[in-house]
DNA sequence: CGCGACGTTGATTTGCCTCAACGATTGTGG
DNA sequence: CCACAATCGTTGAGGCAAATCAACGTCGCG
């Protein structure tokens, strides 16, 4: 038992560690935290770490050169946050990735990672596992993108993620959807008045 | 030397089969081919394989229920294709796959993957890999959607994957974009105006 | 207390869709 | 091998969803 047993439990969801290899694992991890609006990932920093939240809330995003900005992706607890190019081919990052509240993350790093997979090759499976869901996640949010209207992208990300929406503030909503806040705002009057 | 060849290179690129291993792998394959138009993949009935193009091009989309049509994915040589989320879950189809041109491909059918990753665990990697680079793609993809035009879409589209557009036929490509195939000819107008 | 971040509202504009009609090209059966 | 139909792409008129712009309320924090 220690800082690192939300993410054990976790993994021990996907594939079975015996006692000596948990520990070789809890070895490479690190626990940080972090406060809210602090970044966690910033552009041309190569992004070192895939970071399991254990409590609060992230978010991943680009801006382009009007200053606009595009989220990609929200992080809540048991969730992992990461600018995964970046993190992948170990080049340059694009993606802020920002505290939305204060909060705790346990992190591995990518040698580290590396040296999971020689060491104890279960991992590969793990984090095999986890990329098809995530991809299969994305190709869903693909789908909404390009078939539903902004009310219906916005109905279906308050059902299916009714905490995230609680959560995080109205304009990184509207910048995941891909609406502007004003007119985000506009169908949340619709929609009360219905 | 048989025909899993092109297949074998393309697993060659990422980890190292020995001899027996190769032969275990080719001795899990099947070699399909599919003529024009035909169904590789349907709604309701579950997906038994991954697919790699050996020849040929095709496309994965869905269909909503006034009969639009939203593609999620091209597919040429050295590519895969599946329906993603019922592969990995084994459960029921919900996109189309549709050769655009006569095609062949190399299958493996989802209870050989699973004998592979516990008959030669390098595969875990192999497919980690390779999904990993996928979820990348899909984020760009997802970035695309939200922050372009459709004019920039397209322009971005066909520097990007010039080969691809110039296969497939118009519409897939509007659908592939979240367009309407009228809007997209106005576009192709507009830009060979000027 | 006052400033900045966040959300709201309304007026106006625009990018893209819808609908309808019409070429062009392909392919298929007689 | 031609004829005709189906498929695919183009064009224009009109309409709507969502963006833009501008102004204002509100809340939390330094």
């Amino acid at each position: 038992m220690n800082e690192f047993s939300p993410l054990l439990q976790y993994v021990n969801r996907h594939i079975q560690l015996n006692e000596q290899e948990e520990e070789y694992f809890c070895s490479l991890l690190r626990y940080t935290r972090l406060r809210k609006k602090q970044y966690l990932i910033q552009p041309d920093y190569v992004c070192k770490y895939k970071s399991y939240v254990v409590k609060g809330c992230l978010r991943a995003f680009i801006t382009d050169d009007k200053g606009e900005d595009y989220t990609l992706q929200f992080a809540v607890e048991d969730w992992w946050i990461a600018d995964f190019g970046s993190f992948i081919n170990q080049v340059p990052a694009t993606m802020i990735v920002e505290a939305i509240e204060d909060s705790e993350l346990i992190q591995i790093d990518y040698n580290a990672v590396q040296l999971l997979y020689s060491q104890v090759p279960k991992f590969e499976r793990f984090f095999r596992v986890i990329t098809e869901r995530s991809y299969v996640f994305l190709q869903k949010r693909i789908i909404s993108n390009i078939s539903m209207t902004a009310e219906e992208k916005y109905r279906d990300f308050i059902t299916r993620y009714p905490n995230i929406a609680a959560r995080v503030p109205q304009y990184t909503m509207a910048s995941y959807l891909g609406i502007t806040t004003e007119f985000l705002s506009k169908i949340r009057r619709r929609l009360s008045e219905s």
